[in-house]
DNA sequence: ATATAATGTTAGATGATACTAACAAATTGG
DNA sequence: CCAATTTGTTAGTATCATCTAACATTATAT
């Protein structure tokens, strides 16, 4: 099941959200992507049609396990090539994340996963614990996500 | 003037086929595009419209010197992405392929010259001729263009 | 030179994403 | 506890990129 470049954004925005505050709603949402209201109420009702959350009208916003799984992958992807272009290319913050949030989507597995390596070697890490390696460990440096989980 | 994604493949595509065939047909570009030749009427018609494109109904189609312009920027971005996913990543011809026609259009010009010029150091080559510097001179590695044109 | 094949166009539909405007529900502060 | 504010929903519209099907034009081959 492929996701849309939108869709990911809003499976990203209500993880990270989640992490932050207890309830997540729909004008937060709007706020944190720039959004209307009613353009995040329709982006829900799919996402949720697609089993990947779960609402109710007026109810909470939660990620299904399927959801929080996908959006997890989102996360790592992001905050590898964000890593990869701050510190590997010396992108600015600002452009670094950006363009990470663009990228991330197109990128294959197999490229992620050698932009991982690359970083850590770069990086002078001697043992490969990225989240995109195929154990799905974690990154010692890239996964902001360790601190938060 | 922003384009579209969609609109940059257009636009590479018809620069790309110039310098292989004298006349560019709807329907070439639909192959090579895998889109019907419909869309690709509709796509064309758009590009002229904000005058990237010469055409008229059943005519040649050719690009404006500001559709070659920009076309040669898209060109250029997709080259260097793909060189560096290919040579310093490691990533396989296909996916480097692929991935750099979707990563070209969503890099800031900064983003893409760090991109480049981080090619060349790693590379070896002391002289940086990068087509995405300033002076927009020409790269001895990545641009193809060189050869055909 | 004309029938057939190839090529190009148009009309109309669809699906995705977003918007505005109007309305409905829930929360909150006196 | 209820008026005002905040929050969420719905309906309707727009744009973009695509498609199919039907039609129109151009090229070709005998």
């Amino acid at each position: 099941m492929e996701l849309s470049n939108s869709q990911e954004e809003y499976l990203k925005t209500i993880y990270i959200l989640k992490n932050t505050k207890n309830e997540i709603r729909v004008t937060e949402i709007a706020n944190k992507l720039n959004k209307t209201k009613a353009s995040v109420n329709s982006a829900i009702n799919s996402l949720k049609q697609i089993g990947l959350i779960n609402y109710e009208p007026y109810g909470e916003i939660e990620l299904t396990n399927e959801g929080e799984k996908i959006a997890q992958k989102i996360i790592e992807a992001n905050d590898i090539v964000k890593l990869f272009l701050k510190e590997i290319i010396g992108a600015t913050e600002i452009n670094a994340e950006e363009e990470a949030k663009a990228i991330k989507t197109v990128l294959s597995d197999d490229t992620l996963n050698k932009i991982a390596k690359y970083t850590h070697k770069e990086l002078g890490l001697t043992s490969l614990e990225c989240g995109y390696d195929i154990n799905n460990q974690r990154c010692i440096t890239c996964a902001r996500r360790k601190d938060n989980k």
